[in-house]
DNA sequence: AATGAATGAGTTTTCATTCAT
DNA sequence: TATGAATGAAAACTCATTCAT
């Protein structure tokens, strides 16, 4: 009784009611299943009834929770962006040479996608659709921060004076090129995809052409 | 009989001409507006009614030249496949080292991105996002095509044994990222662009891990 | 107990009070809520949403109170006839010429009208455009109620006998389009609008047409 | 064969064909439908599919001629003021005494009112619903028009100094009440009822205050 | 062939109402 | 009683495709 009284006493206030509960799951309810008809159908060909039908909720419901199946497909990149990021991020600031800024970046980033092949193709083959920009702030950001990265490794003198623009740029097209082929052949080889894109790089970045003054500070938009 | 000639050469006015004129015309207009369409709103968003708004002709017209979207999408990447293939494998047949096998490579697709900047975004951006569904049969043509001739040059002992399923993607994915960098500033510079990409990848091949057998079997589809 | 009582009583963190209070309280919000949205969007447009919205209750509890959309609103139109017939009645009942039935009809409507033009504007824009769909049992009874007194009037002999229906159909026409030009010109003279359509009236009702016998008993529905 | 090859040598020019008839058709089965509709269940409760449903037409052939519930009804609305305004004009201004710009208002508009119930049910009890403006250009010039008529013939000398503003208000407010009554019994008597309003305004007229200054000029908004 | 309106299935979206808490 | 999320019926609207002209 004293339970129950303290309850209904707090309508509004508690957190974690059972209320809160479902609702969270709910959201997650949905964000699987959008999940699981992005990666099947391709963004585009999606629809929100097929998210809805992938649910055990009714069609109002998903209104309550995102305005649109943008709204959820940016959801689910930023959620990965934001898991991903600052583990990236946190490796490389530990690294002090090359070969380890390399190494631990496409290590992470293969068994990240080994991990989570779901979200991975997700965001992949929402690609081949709508303009679902990639270029969301939170995932240009991890892209910038990549290329920040590089350029304090430059000053740092831990790498040459590259083009940092176009060395993130090919390191983010090897990674997510290589880590499609990765997911074509069972079973799964993270280390061996980062071991083959960490060789290319670390080789490669010696003998990149050193940048000009502009070449460095370029690559804004 | 002179007349009906007369009428159906300007079915709207425009500039008389012999029928398959303005056959093989109104297929262009249609391919022209759809590249536009593709570019601006990408392909998952665009409909077949922009693409018609987009020309002079009517909504029924279409289907006289394409059976859907998909199609006139379809035609517009293998247009741009088959113009660019033959001069790329043409100019890898004539390498005799890797340097040149990589250079070639590289300096053909950027020159080719650089002057036809308008396919390359369509196709980039229609696709969406990150990167493009590229599984269209013409354009997994195009990467087998390099796959194997890398695996050629294997063979011939220009190439030490790579994984060539690996190293194909990791030119795709960089000769695209980096071409996107390239045309975000002006002027394009499409041989700063390759020697870039070149001078990474020829330092690189040459410390990549040798392939397992597996590895260089692996990458079917 | 102590405890239960006091927590109801405070579901918001509203001032303490007895039940009672909260519970006109809320009808009162709920009411009042409801003729700014009317107001505003007309009652077609307006939801129980926008209402709600427009209240700080929770949308189960507007049904703790009204049914319906059409519940608030015919309470709000039956709170103003409620407010006004009265009044109205009686000052005609006192009349004892023409002149004053006349005069003090349009005088009290007038009045009533400039200091609550809230509620005027959210009947007639509520209802929207024209005119009014008058046709609630409180507001056909106001109407009824004007016919009967002027029959009233016709019988004393203080009218002559005129078409009752008619005559209340243009007292009333009168009065709600003059109104609303009123409302329209700052500052509000409701003196002004009674003088004018009290003239046009007196003048004329003694030079309409007789009524037919059949005019009289008109009307109905 | 002449006219056979005629038509079709003009696809996009001929304006009578069959084609334009159907079209024209096609528009007015969906007006009538709404003017049926409205008229039944109220604009605010009419829906666009109950239109549709009213007609032998598919849903989305009402988008090819208008766009929403509230085009249809301007439609209708404006077609309606198009036909009576410029009757009313044209005999206020053959009028040459009070009397005659008087009756033949009421008369013409009651008798236009009993001609054409169905469109004048439409609009009346398109009122109970939704902000559907009455206040659309076409029917407030139709108000206007009058004002200026009365405007008029006061600078004639035919009418005394009146509030026009006023007049006009209380002119179309007897106008539309009484035409309501008018419509409810059987058979409609629109010159009984037009001899009423008459009398009413003949006789008022004579005898209202004279405006201000302020009050002939106002009206506005 | 070209035209462009009609079609209607399918999608998105809203909202009154219910009901577990 | 108050709350507010869930419901799902129904409304609004889109668009690929057909087809009479």
């Amino acid at each position: 009784m004293d339970t129950t009284l303290l309850k209904s006493s707090r309508p509004r206030l508690e957190l974690p009611g059972k209320r809160e509960q479902t609702k969270a799951q709910n959201r997650q309810l949905i964000l699987d299943a959008a999940r699981q008809v992005f990666a099947e159908l391709g963004y585009g060909a999606a629809t929100v009834r097929d998210i809805i039908r992938a649910t055990p909720l009714a069609s109002g419901t998903f209104y309550n929770y995102f305005k649109s199946k943008e709204e959820v497909f940016q959801a689910i990149r930023d959620e990965v962006a934001l898991a991903i990021r600052p583990r990236l991020h946190e490796e490389r600031m530990k690294a002090e040479t090359v070969e380890e800024f390399i190494t631990c970046t496409f290590r992470t980033f293969f068994e990240f996608v080994a991990s989570d092949r779901v979200n991975f193709r997700t965001i992949r083959h929402a690609a081949d659709t709508t303009r679902v920009r990639m270029d969301t702030p939170e995932v240009i950001a991890g892209f910038e921060e990549l290329r920040n990265d590089i350029e304090a490794a430059i000053a740092k003198g831990m790498f040459p004076p590259v083009n940092a623009d176009y060395l993130m740029a090919a390191i983010v097209g090897v990674a997510f090129e290589v880590a499609e082929r990765m997911l074509r052949s069972e079973p799964h080889d993270p280390v061996a995809a980062a071991e083959f894109a960490s060789a290319l790089f670390i080789a490669g970045v010696r003998t990149l052409p050193y940048a000009t003054q502009a070449g460095i500070s370029s690559g804004t938009a």
